[in-house]
DNA sequence: CGAGTCTTCCAAAGCGCTTTGGCTTTTTCG
DNA sequence: CGAAAAAGCCAAAGCGCTTTGGAAGACTCG
């Protein structure tokens, strides 16, 4: 069933039944009623491609996908993904991931844009000055930051969570328990999520005249062993930190390993405090110490995120609106007071 | 630079140039060669929503990703995004995730199929008797499933691994060891896999005169809240399983934890093998005991994916062929002999 | 050498939609 | 009441590609 079937059996033209469909004003609202509910009980829906070759609109959204042997797609995306679905499945928005070499995404995203095969696209895990922004700025499609760049002369719309807030409350939490000596565990720092955490260990420390000792400093992508590896390279030391503050949940798994592995105790001889990005298949609370986290649920920012596109392929969102995310967080058994 | 103007350049017809580009034979090779030039020359690229509207393919493969707020999507999807993402990106091959409700997913495979989204899908996570599998059949557009189904009056093309093999050895080799009492901590079993899996342990079991007690067994989705669970219901009974074997990394998590919990020892009180996707964030040798796993790398078979369903779209693999990848058996220091 | 066969190319007809420009009718209102 | 404006509809021109049905010229071969 195509437009010309349908309007030849409404003894009507395409164009008013192509108008009618598509809410345009010029149309009688008694001859609308007629076309929507032919085309109902007709079970006629437009072609995407003809539409698509028409208007230039897809109705889906991009996502380049960086792939190659040694590179890993971060855990996160799927709950990420999660919640981008949930949303785009109520608006029939689907997503296309469009696979590239992790080193030049570039040629992707110009292929994208000028073959018109998707509406808007999201970037993730940006790092400062990062080169996909300033290419999607000047390629001119919609698009949305998940998390936030740094050194643009131009302004640019992203979601992202107050990742500088978050560690500067767990931090200063933990120096109020007395703690003098913190390490932090952090993921790639050459991100920018990563150098917003470090800035605010940094100045909680700082606000109690406390600094954070190059040794105390370990940046990682974010493994079970990687983050067993920082444990023990922190806990060996002289000085050895009675906090770490860590990046994600999965490195505080190798964190919990290393400080057994030790004979050392949380929170005894370590107080520990995590990000949770909230996953349904490790919760924070399940640890052998329960642990206290600065928690941010990536799958409703993925919704949210999914939401923002849909508004700015639509015209209703425009500009370069940020807007950052409170974090919560969450005490549990794993922080006491600093070892005497 | 669309085809108009660039046979217009040449001095050729719209259809020759058409031809020249995609390899028909009715084309002189000295003009082919120019055309290609000019192409490459001025970087045409054909239009793909006009191309698509012309032939009806799009070259997309597409995944219905099931969604919904309880809705979880397995973290091991990622590591196969990884693999098919590898292989789609030498390919030019993009991929479309189209969200559905968990509970219909039929009408977004009816659509993406009625409106030629997407030139082939694949399936993933099957029941035995999949709705999805009969639907994709009829409907009649290629497909792989990843994993299997059961109780089709038709053959089709799936990649699976041998999940019964690997869980007959791993269970096979705590027997030989001399443990009576194994206990299963599956996935959901309603999936192929799962049930599987449990053939494989039984089939073991039997061959020595065992059994898998009702007790003994405990299928869920795999969290490691959900590990930990089914390892208290387990080794809390009046007769406790010596050994379990455990369907995935993340649930061998919670066993461990549990086994900790209860004061016992692994592989002194207990010995444990999981299965292993291969996931680089959590690797079973850093365990605190080293851990036993069946291993397959979903990633491999992500590409693996990708390529049949590249050669199926291309007509070069036809039939129903079905491909089962062996598992490998790799021991750890968490299995040992039955404790006296 | 002329009929038949290849080779090489082309004009034009789709694919199914949106949108422009225009043409009737009807309504509005001084 | 008549001119101007508004409402409602349509034919046809794209969007940029592929593919059908020829046609012209070059080759073959009895």
């Amino acid at each position: 069933m195509n437009l010309k079937q349908l309007s030849h059996m409404l003894s009507l033209s395409q164009t008013t039944v192509s108008r009618a469909l598509n809410g345009y004003p010029e149309v009688n609202e008694e001859t609308r009623r007629r076309v929507m509910d032919a085309a109902k009980r007709h079970g006629y829906r437009p072609n995407p491609s003809a539409r698509r070759l028409a208007t230039g609109k897809s109705g889906m959204i991009g996502y380049v996908l960086p792939t190659g042997n040694a590179v890993d797609i971060d855990p996160h995306f799927v709950e990420f993904l999660s919640g981008l679905g949930d949303y785009a499945r109520s608006h029939e928005l689907d997503l296309v991931l469009s696979p590239a070499d992790a080193d030049d995404q570039e040629t992707t995203y110009r292929r994208i844009v000028a073959n018109r095969q998707v509406d808007a696209v999201y970037i993730s895990s940006p790092r400062p000055a990062d080169r996909r922004l300033a290419l999607v700025n000047t390629l001119g499609i919609p698009f949305i930051v998940h998390g936030r760049s740094e050194g643009f002369d131009f302004d640019y719309p992203y979601l992202d969570i107050d990742n500088e807030g978050a560690f500067h409350e767990a931090a200063r939490l933990l120096v109020q328990l007395g703690h003098k000596r913190l390490a932090l565990i952090n993921g790639d720092d050459r991100e920018t999520f990563a150098i917003h955490r470090e800035r605010g260990v940094r100045r909680a420390l700082a606000a109690s005249g406390l600094a954070l000792g190059e040794r105390h400093i370990c940046s990682l992508t974010m493994t079970e062993e990687n983050g067993y590896r920082a444990a023990r390279r922190l806990l060996e030391q002289s000085e050895p930190p009675t906090a770490i503050v860590c990046s994600s949940l999965i490195m505080a798994l190798g964190v919990v390993r290393a400080v057994r592995d030790l004979g050392l105790t949380i929170p005894g001889d370590l107080s520990l405090v995590a990000h949770d990005d909230v996953f349904p298949w490790l919760r924070p609370e399940n640890f052998p110490v329960p642990l206290s986290t600065t928690r941010s649920s990536i799958r409703l920012a993925g919704a949210r995120v999914a939401e923002r596109l849909a508004a700015r392929i639509s015209g209703l969102e425009e500009g370069a609106r940020g807007e950052v995310w409170p974090v919560d967080l969450v005490i549990r058994g794993s922080v006491g007071g600093a070892p005497v």
